[in-house]
DNA sequence: TGTGAGTTGATTTTT
DNA sequence: TCAACTCACA
């Protein structure tokens, strides 16, 4: 079909190039469309290029609706989108993120206000336990977790607790019958909500108002969502509620490559979506571009072995490639130390990059031995999750202040922060502060204000939860002002950061450091969000990011992650290590059949991560509990096709393939010559902050240490200038001014020229705001 | 009330 | 292995 060169060329684009199957995906607009897709079928692809041709035959932007798991996924979709049309309007993002923009609107249908807090499960098990002590529940036969679990279970499948019915004799289901109540009414108390609770009060929402679900309906006329096979109940009747008048409902997954079943993730959504949807238009895309005919094998010959599936043919025209390797290593130390030596080998070779390469494992405490390996090679690495930047405990009490700050209910909040850092109010005076609250109903911080009138609290106790109070007020003074400023005044006025400052232990600084980060990622923030008043928004964000969010492609550093973390990556050269039976599957899963096939699928996904070279590994004794046990292979390596991989035991001293790497001399240079270690240590640790951008969480080898050298250059180097450069002030740092003489940088905010520092001045505690770049205050000198 | 030593108990995967 | 929690003491 011809037309005039300027019109043609758009569509041209997007349905260029496509195989017939990926054609019909993509040219597919109105009815529901189901997509199987396999690992490395060019499944992204589909999607974004069927995005841009829903835009391309005029439905606008606003109509269509893209749900994914992760941000990341999201974040990729947005930018492959971008490449292919000029400012789409779509929204997309996660499910959680999109069911908390819709519970803010409509937040009073379900008994909340609209600046409800997000708990995440730390807050969420801490509110728990308050809960099973409220009760009077003694746990013998479960654990907090345990019961925890049954409630997001319930939750997860629309089990509200007014509908919780436990089996018969069923102990957890009777606590959980009991303290389930407990726990959501504390929640709505505190008008919070629980991971959950965002997806079950908009399925709630939808169900119960007509009017608004088909508003809603009308309003996102094309649905897709993505990694379908992870659905659980609750994401299923929203879908499911927004595609009644408009079932125009795009999903892709593989049930292959579901691994969240543990999640309440339920393979039957995706098993039985033709029966949910009659018409469906099933595609399937099965032909695999990402690796080579090798590992393709693998990786089939595994899943083979699933019973609940649908059968699926992975093909690929991609060579054959070298054998999948296995090997069987003496312990654990080998297995990590030979996995870096090879890496090393590669790259110190010139072959590969250290971004070419990823490690996986079933959990995260298996990265620790892999870290020390790599660093034992000075090979750069990212590790993608460990602990949780957001789960930190300085910024989750710096979040705290913040969260009681935008919800004064949020009794998790209050507990948190009010000794912290020490004010002398101690547990008893909190609990008798608790008991207050209870008693007359009152949210902590309303209880807090009437200290005075506790006839248990002692005098100096009242006293001190009335400055408390006091602070509280004056900071919130601030909350509509940019949040960087605002997380600059709470680490000043509550003498936060002067007790790390004060303190000698290398930990607190470290602490510094990750706050110094916080400040960055508030910054980031309110230049996304100018204008300040975005509170709210800035702690919606923090909360709802993961861990996988942190991964950065750009980076040239080897990836450590989890298996459940690879999903959706792709890396030339995959490591898997403790193929063990205990570990993959792992021993919580081994019993049950059907768990048995997710973690069967966990491998699957590992597997087929990699593009061009896969080992797999074991150890013979592996550390469990510090000690060193014995294990046994996975019988998931019996299923392999082992007679054409290359499988190998490993001492140390046999002659090795050309594939490991030159063993070695790297061991040599690493024993012999301590010096050149340091010094390439140093080298590593100096390149670390330009590596990284600031914002970004990750456990890296040394913040305090990296972070102290980049702002002790910056200061050498930019203080030598004429000028001072804005980049100079940082939060708390003490400054002179020529009139007003030295003073404390209590607050940042803005960037460029506009960049405004609040100082609070020693002489007479006043607080003036300064354009940083045009003032003439300079940085006081340093002793 | 805060601190430090000592004990205990737990470790799957994540929005 | 390690972190969180308890208990005794200042």
């Amino acid at each position: 079909m011809e037309t005039t060169a300027a019109a043609s060329a758009r569509p041209a684009d997007i349905l260029v190039g496509l195989t017939p199957a990926q054609l019909q995906a993509v040219s597919h607009v109105a009815g529901p469309l189901l997509i199987l897709a396999g690992p490395g079928s060019g499944k992204t692809r589909v999607v974004t290029h069927r995005i841009a041709n829903l835009l391309q035959q005029g439905i606008p932007g606003k109509q269509i609706l893209a749900l994914t798991f992760t941000n990341k996924a999201a974040d990729e979709m947005k930018a492959r989108l971008a490449r292919l049309v000029p400012l789409p309007t779509v929204w997309m993002g996660t499910f959680h993120r999109f069911c908390a923009r819709l519970l803010r609107q409509y937040a009073s249908y379900v008994g909340l206000e609209e600046n409800f807090s997000i708990y995440d499960v730390e807050d969420a098990r801490r509110m728990l336990a308050e809960a099973l002590a409220d009760e009077g529940v003694e746990l013998t036969h479960a654990t907090p977790d345990g019961v925890a679990h049954a409630i997001s279970w319930a939750k997860n499948n629309l089990l509200t607790p007014e509908k919780y019915e436990p089996r018969r004799g069923h102990y957890l289901g009777g606590i959980v019958e009991k303290v389930y109540p407990a726990y959501q009414n504390r929640l709505l108390q505190a008008n919070a909500v629980d991971f959950d609770d965002l997806l079950l009060h908009v399925a709630t929402l939808l169900r119960e108002n007509a009017e608004l679900r088909a508003r809603l309906d009308d309003r996102y006329r094309y649905i897709l969502v993505d990694e379908y096979q992870d659905t659980n109940l609750a994401q299923y009747a929203i879908v499911r509620a927004l595609s009644i008048d408009h079932p125009n409902l795009a999903v892709t997954g593989d049930p292959d490559q579901s691994i969240y079943g543990w999640r309440g993730a339920n393979l039957s959504n995706i098993l039985e979506f033709e029966k949910d949807f009659p018409n469906v238009r099933v595609v399937r895309l099965e032909q695999n571009y990402r690796s080579t005919k090798a590992i393709l094998r693998v990786a089939d010959e595994l899943i083979r072995h699933n019973v609940r599936r649908k059968q699926k043919d992975l093909f690929t025209d991609n060579p054959e490639g070298p054998p999948v390797r296995l090997i069987t290593y003496p312990t654990q130390r080998d297995e990590a130390d030979h996995i870096a030596a090879t890496i090393a080998g590669q790259v110190q070779a010139g072959r590969r990059r250290p971004r070419d390469f990823a490690i996986f494992y079933r959990t995260n405490a298996l990265s620790r031995q892999l870290e020390h390996a790599l660093r034992d090679h000075v090979l750069p690495y990212q590790i993608v999750n460990g602990l949780e930047f957001y789960q930190r405990k300085e910024i989750k009490d710096v979040l705290a202040y913040l969260h009681l700050l935008n919800n004064s209910r949020s009794d998790v909040a209050l507990l948190r922060i009010i000794n912290v850092p020490a004010r002398k109010i101690g547990k008893a005076s909190v609990a008798r502060l608790a008991e207050y609250a209870r008693m007359k109903g009152l949210p902590l911080l309303e209880a807090a204000r009437r200290s005075g009138l506790i006839e248990d609290l002692g005098k100096g106790a009242a006293l001190a939860i009335a400055r408390f109070v006091a602070l509280y007020d004056r900071l919130g003074e601030s909350v509509h002002d940019p949040v960087e400023e605002l997380v600059g005044r709470v680490l000043t006025d509550t003498g936060y950061r002067e007790v790390l400052e004060n303190s000698e232990s290398e930990e607190d600084q470290e602490r510094l450091a990750n706050i110094e980060e916080l400040l960055t990622a508030a910054r980031e923030f309110d230049i996304r969000n100018p204008g300040g008043g975005h509170l709210e928004q800035f702690l919606e964000e923090s909360s709802l990011v993961a861990d996988t969010d942190a991964w950065e492609s750009e980076v040239d550093r080897v990836t450590l992650m989890t298996l459940h973390a690879a999903k959706g990556l792709e890396f030339p050269c995959v490591f898997i290590v403790a193929v063990e039976n205990g570990l993959l599957p792992h021993e919580r899963s081994m019993h049950d059949e059907e768990k048995l096939e997710e973690e069967r699928r966990l491998m699957f996904v590992g597997i087929t991560r990699a593009s061009e070279e896969l080992q797999l590994s074991h150890a013979d004794y592996r550390a469990f509990r510090g000690l060193a046990c014995p294990t046994v292979p996975s019988p998931f390596l019996m299923e392999l096709p082992r007679h054409e991989m290359d499988c190998l035991g490993f001492t140390g001293r046999k002659t090795t393939p050309d594939w490991v790497g030159d063993l070695e001399p790297q061991a040599h240079a690493d024993a012999d010559d301590a010096s050149q270690l340091v010094d390439r240590d140093e080298e590593f640790v100096q390149e670390d902050p330009d590596a990284v951008p600031g914002s970004k969480r990750k456990r890296s080898t040394s913040p305090a240490l990296t972070s102290g050298l980049i702002t002790a250059a910056d200061l050498l180097t930019k203080q030598s200038r004429p000028r001072v450069s804005p980049s100079v002030f940082k939060h708390g740092m003490v400054v002179d001014h020529p009139d007003y003489g030295p003073g404390t940088i209590i607050a940042l905010s803005g960037e460029g020229t506009k960049r405004n520092a609040v100082v609070r001045f020693f002489s007479d505690q006043s607080e003036r705001t300064f354009r940083v770049a045009f003032s003439d205050l300079t940085p006081a000198e340093v002793e």
